[in-house]
This record gives structure tokens, sequence and C-alpha cells, in this order.
DNA sequence: ATGGCCATGTAAGATGTTACATGATTTA
DNA sequence: TAAATCATGTAACATCTTACATGGCCAT
């Protein structure tokens, strides 16, 4: 069984989850989320279902609404198996410290102008703050709304954006000594 | 200016503090690091040196050590500014919340069988202890040795790891009920 | 009926990965 | 000196992005 990428993962996972589903309705997901991982454009997500489908992994039958043509989308065992296979065991970077854009950044706050970073910290903290309500909102949404599993996910995000405020001060404290 | 890659950055944020470098001296830390967010591979490093020199952000003298050839890449004034650029303003996908695989696989624990869910918990959270340790060994080794962002950088990987380890009992907590 | 959004795509391109090739240098 | 590893690449490929194309559907 070849490996999956995150996004064939997701959105087997997804296809699961909501049983027969168009590519569109899929798209949705990722666009009506908060979270910019992914951007869920048309060119990711069409080719995947076909990948997906000469794979094996999902079968598709012709679903006409009106006189617009469209396909739904089912997991087929094969495909059931294979999300997880994705899912466990959890794979060596699904472990380790994530990517985050702005510690990478921060990283090299030192190349900018020394009036510059005190600036940098507070635009940086003040975003967040607005970001942080965003997030939070959100998983109240899901936590009335969706499933357990969705609420947990987005409790994470809400925990995660947390834990960066609680750091980015950290930051700001070490740096104005 | 066209946008830098988040690679791009960070690759240009090194030779900024690292003054002249190797290709080769720029991977080591992409390879040596705890964080699996990018393979340093020569097919990334490479390729991404002549991208740069050839928009004028970096400039290259060949240094042969011994008798094997190399260079050594440096910035220019229009690369700092093109790294300044990238830093600030903050995108925003550096705002938002950073693509976390763990969390995008406990969104789709459900798709597991009921048995087997508990022990991808118990997993999750054994592996993370361990890498917690790890991280936590490379952040004091930062303080000691790097300069001050690096060693910010790494305290904000520790939070990360910890904000995620936290969330994992809360979620155990609430499955369990 | 028509102007705008919905839904389904395709095309071209950027960026990164793995796998391989090659010769220099160190080590047993 | 032979084997291993270092350092510099290249080649083929996968995946995702942006931008575009096309036609159905809906509100005014």
């Amino acid at each position: 069984m070849a490996k999956l990428s995150e996004l064939e993962g997701a959105v087997l996972g997804l296809v699961h989850d909501m049983g027969p589903a168009t590519p569109y309705a899929i798209r949705r997901v990722f666009l009506d989320s908060p979270a910019p991982q992914w951007s869920g454009s048309a060119g990711a997500i069409y080719p995947l279902f076909r990948r997906l489908e000469r794979r094996g992994l999902v079968r598709s039958e012709a679903s006409a609404t009106g006189r617009r043509a469209s396909r739904l989308y089912t997991l087929t065992p094969e495909g059931l198996r294979g999300l997880r296979g994705w899912l466990v065991p959890l794979p060596h970077e699904a472990v380790g410290v994530p990517m985050d854009p702005l510690r990478t950044r921060l990283r090299f706050l030192g190349a900018l102008p020394a009036g510059q970073r005190a600036g940098f910290l507070t635009e940086a903290r003040q975003r967040l703050r607005e970001h942080l309500r965003v997030v939070r909102e959100d998983c109240l949404r899901r936590r009335r709304g969706g499933d357990r599993y969705d609420y947990l996910m987005a409790r994470g995000a809400l925990l995660a954006v947390r834990a960066r405020l609680a750091w980015l001060k950290e930051v700001s404290a070490a740096l104005s000594r």
C-alpha cells in the first residue's frame, strides 16, 4: 500500500465521515476551516479523487443534480484499510515538532533593524489574539454541532494558539530585558 | 520582489547569521535539527541557492577546500531586503493555526475500530513524551551555545510539544468517559 | 434575461522529495 | 590501500498552488 499524503489521508477520512460526497463538498470543508493549512483548491482536489479512485480507495457513481453532472464518491473497503493504515502506525513526522512559520520567522528576528524587533512582537501578539477569538468560536461551534473528534481537533488548535501566545509573551519579556 | 517560500526565507536567514557559507553547511543545520519540517535534501538546497543567486539575493565565490571545488554564498544588500520583507509584514498563514499531522489524524480517530482508539492515544502520548526529552535537551543546548533567537525558537518548540501533550491528556480523559 | 455566484474541471508552474551519480577525504 | 563517509551535485517524480475555462443555477 503506497503512502498517502496528509491531504489524501484527510480527504479519505472526510469521505468516511460524510458518506457519499462530491469533491466540492469535501473542498468546502477545507474552504470553511479557519486553519489555512490547505487551500482546498480545485486543482488539488479533483485530481486527488481520480488518483484515489485509480488506486481503488474510493468508488464513484454519476450523480446529476438537475442537469449538472457530478460524481458521488464512496469509501471502498480497501479505502478504509488505507485510511487506517494512514492513521496508524503514527509516522515520525506526526510526532515531531510541527512546522510553524511564526516560529521560523522569529528565529531570524536578528536580521531586522533593532528598532523594529519589538514592533514585530507586538504585532504578532496582537494578531494572534484576534485569531484566538476566531479559533475559540470555531471550537465552540464544533462542540455544539459536529462529532466528538471534530470538536477535539478544534480544541487542539485552540490550545496550540494559546501556547503560541504564551510563548510570545515570554519572548517579549526576554527581549525587553 | 517575488515572494519567498518558507525554506528560501530560512536559508536566507541562515546565510545572514552564519556569514559566507556553503550550501552543505546550511543543509547540516536542517539535517541536525530535531524538527522534521525540512529534509535538508541536496535536491532542495543546491537548486535553491542557484535560484537565490539568479535573483540577486546571494552572491557566490569559488572556494576550494583542498582539491574539492565548492562555493561560498554571501547575502547581498538586496538579499537582506528580501529577508526582511519575508519576515515582515507577517503573512496570514504565519498567524493562523499551524498544520499538525497528529491533530489531523486525531480528527479521524472514529475510523479506527473502537478497540484501537485508546491504544492510538496512549502510543501517541508515549512517543510525544519521549520526543519531549529530545526537544528539551535541544533547547538547553541552544541556550548555552547559540544566539538568543536560536534559543527562543527552540523554546517555542518546547512549549508547542508540551501543549500537544496537555491536549492529548484532555482527549484521553474525554474519550474514556 | 442577465449578471453573478456555484460547481466542475484543466493547465502551467513552483517547490520539494527520493534516488542516484561522482569524486574527495578520512579512517580502519 | 580499501572501505566508509563527506560533499556536491543531477534526474525523475509527486504534490500542491494559482490562474483560467466552462457552463449551470438563481435572484433581481
